[in-house]
DNA sequence: CGCGTGACAGTTTTT
DNA sequence: CTGTCACGCG
């Protein structure tokens, strides 16, 4: 018989560790607390949705679900890495265990461990947009679509073209009818080419970024097994910056919770700035109508910045013929922002570098800083001076240091050593050789796609071509080495780039400069421990922001110059805006499609709202358009309308 | 067939 | 400013 004693009914509840009911305001407190089902929470900018996600997130873990059981999709990998460590601050390494990341790397993970189940051989390689787009020329080519006809659509337009078709669920003569009229006429080859770029990939067991998505949703909808395999790992998702994703994205999310239902999403419609690539911020209304019993929580108090900022944010959104869902309310007060304008660009940088020394003498960290811009090329002449200055900086967005011709050069051969069958990989190494053009290049290839049991051994099977022959050989006996070596990563890069460094020499005149790159990588490489682990981090998380980080001495401390896109989740105390310009910002092209001027106010508004504390917005006069033949010089056009109360206008002039 | 040359068109934003 | 295309030489 056993003893029966009195507890105390209070001492039995889970003992949480984080005071939630102090730390976050009424609104917050109940997304936080949100338990079971779907919820929907609609949060402006700068109203605490990542502390939302933070603490729901610790709240969940503090209650006993299983951390690994937990997804957290995000749209970048940035906001992904500031989420888990913002949650890791909070609450110890449990929140490390939780499955994170993008819509691609999510997917890349699961399809590496389950995507034998639709017949995936799960040593595909990925194809960033560069791959993808060469793979369709070669398809071109092969289909022999290349020559003759006139004004066929660019390898970048056929992909995009392929892409919007997959994530919308348009049809691709459909897409090609609404946004790509120009080349009706050629709609039905390309459908064939892009018909036979899908076969291709197959057949070399690539995935490119949209495939990632495409074969998920494929597991899921068509694999009983590889569907209970993802869908039992999973207890509660939550989808970070919901009026980014797609119609795939949307629909991905509904069948990855179409067993428990703990899904919630987190949105704000005027910061939708991905239209370009097939997003709709309607999913955030959608996904209310087409999930029962959504709880929806609406919040509208902002902490980020100072009442002043917020003017400008919600005048930039008033301006519009659309009304959005928030207007951001603040109880911070600080100084007006202050619009600029510069003689011309080297003005600009001039006049933003000696800002940014001049708060460097008044104590503001550097981290504390964020210039922003719309295009990452918009940098580029800041990014001198800077240097001159001696200002460590580092930049984001823009082109990724891995995706840079010499590294992907590089990254090639490691790729036909994970996946023989990367056609495309295969191809681009091919070209690079002495005496290879594209019609030795297409022979080799067939001979590996006959050989492919011992791939590496097919060089001496090789019809001569007269030229070629010796670079060929040399490269297969590198392979076969690497092959048959198992050496470590950085050792097996290091081989690549002693066989590369020639080709690099002969192929750019700044043969220093990419061969440091070459060095940088391979000191990456030394963290990783399998190849497969390493080639996909390039592809899909790729160090975007080695790309200027290496600047002289080690400074922890660096100002941070992004694209909009790039900066969006993220705050700082002093944002300039630089390039404000009309015909820049909004860009004269986006000038002829309403929508395409609505998407860039919302990315206005998003430059607006990540300042704090200080907003400067500066714009040269005197700029010549190549495009339009004009020279610009008014102020961007969602500047229009603030009077002198909402901001401070300065002209730069020179000291005399 | 490979490769250099010159003309010319297109030019955001991200995974 | 860069990638792409057509042309013609070796």
């Amino acid at each position: 018989m056993k003893t029966l004693v009195l507890k105390k009914a209070a001492d039995l509840q889970t003992r949480y560790s984080i005071a939630y009911e102090n730390e976050l305001n009424g609104e917050q407190l109940q997304a936080v607390m949100h338990r079971e089902g779907p919820a929907l929470v609609i949060a402006g900018a700068g109203t605490g949705k990542t502390r939302i996600l933070t603490y729901r997130l610790a709240r969940l873990v503090e209650s006993g679900v299983p951390p690994e059981s937990i997804v957290l999709l995000t749209f970048t990998r940035k906001a992904a890495n500031e989420m888990m460590r913002r949650a890791s601050l909070l609450l110890d390494g449990r929140c490390e265990k939780v499955q994170g990341g993008t819509f691609h790397s999510f997917a890349h993970t699961t399809l590496r461990r389950y995507g034998a189940f639709i017949g995936l051989d799960p040593n595909y390689t990925i194809l960033d947009q560069a791959d993808a787009e060469d793979a369709i020329n070669i398809t071109r080519s092969r289909l022999h679509f290349d020559k003759s006809k006139k004004r066929f659509p660019l390898k970048n337009t056929l992909l995009s073209i392929y892409s919007m078709s997959v994530n919308c669920y348009i049809p691709v003569e459909q897409v090609i009818a609404q946004r790509y009229s120009q080349f009706v006429e050629h709609s039905e080859a390309i459908h064939t080419v892009l018909r036979e770029f899908v076969a291709f990939k197959q057949s070399s067991n690539v995935l490119d970024y949209d495939d990632l998505l495409v074969y998920l949703l494929r597991l899921l909808e068509q694999s009983e097994q590889g569907r209970e395999a993802v869908l039992n790992s999973i207890r509660y998702i939550m989808v970070d910056e919901y009026q980014d994703t797609n119609k795939l994205q949307h629909h991905l999310v509904k069948k990855l919770t179409d067993v428990h239902q703990n899904i919630m999403v987190v949105g704000d419609d005027a910061q939708s700035i991905y239209s370009f690539r097939g997003a709709e911020a309607e999913n955030i209304f959608d996904f209310e109508k087409e999930h029962k019993d959504t709880a929806v929580i609406a919040i509208s108090k902002n902490y980020r910045s100072t009442q002043e900022i917020l003017r400008i944010s919600n005048h930039t959104l008033n301006q519009s013929l659309k009304s959005y869902h928030n207007v951001l309310q603040s109880d911070k007060n600080g100084a007006k922002p202050f619009v600029v304008a510069t003689k011309n660009e080297r003005q600009q940088s001039v006049f933003i570098t000696q800002l940014l020394l001049q708060q460097r003498e008044e104590g503001v960290a550097l981290d504390e800083i964020a210039v922003l811009f719309r295009s990452g090329f918009m940098s580029f002449d800041l990014e001198i001076e800077l240097q001159k200055a001696n200002i460590p900086f580092r930049k984001y967005g823009g082109l990724r240091f891995s995706e840079t011709a010499h590294l992907k050069d590089l990254l090639a051969i490691v790729k036909i050593l994970h996946n023989p069958h990367d056609i495309i990989s295969w191809h681009r190494i091919l070209l690079l050789l002495d005496g290879v053009g594209p019609k030795s290049a297409s022979l080799i290839i067939e001979e590996i796609q006959r050989n492919s049991e011992d791939i590496y051994w097919m060089s001496p099977n090789i019809n001569k071509p007269v030229r070629g022959y010796d670079a060929i050989l040399s490269l297969c006996s590198l392979l076969l080495q690497l092959h048959s070596d198992n050496a470590n990563i950085p050792d097996i890069m290091t081989k690549v780039s002693t066989f590369y460094r020639p080709l690099l020499q002969k192929k750019y005149d700044d043969f220093a400069k990419r061969m440091k790159d070459i060095e940088t990588i391979i000191g990456i490489s030394s963290a990783y421990s399998s190849v497969a682990s390493f080639l996909s981090d390039m592809s899909l998380e790729g160090p975007s922001d080695s790309i200027n980080a290496e600047q002289e001495g080690n400074e922890h401390e660096f100002v941070t110059l992004s694209t909009i896109h790039s900066a969006k989740g993220l705050e700082w105390k002093t944002v300039f805006i630089i390039w404000a310009l009309d015909g820049r910002f909004p860009s004269t092209r986006s000038l002829e499609s309403a929508a395409a001027l609505e998407e860039e106010r919302r990315l206005f508004y998003v430059a607006v709202t990540r300042a704090k504390d200080e907003l400067v917005i500066t714009y040269p006069i005197d700029v010549f358009d190549r495009e339009s033949g004009m020279v610009l010089g008014e102020p961007s056009r969602f500047l229009q309308g603030m009077n002198e109360d909402m901001i401070e206008r300065f002209v730069v002039m020179e000291e005399q």
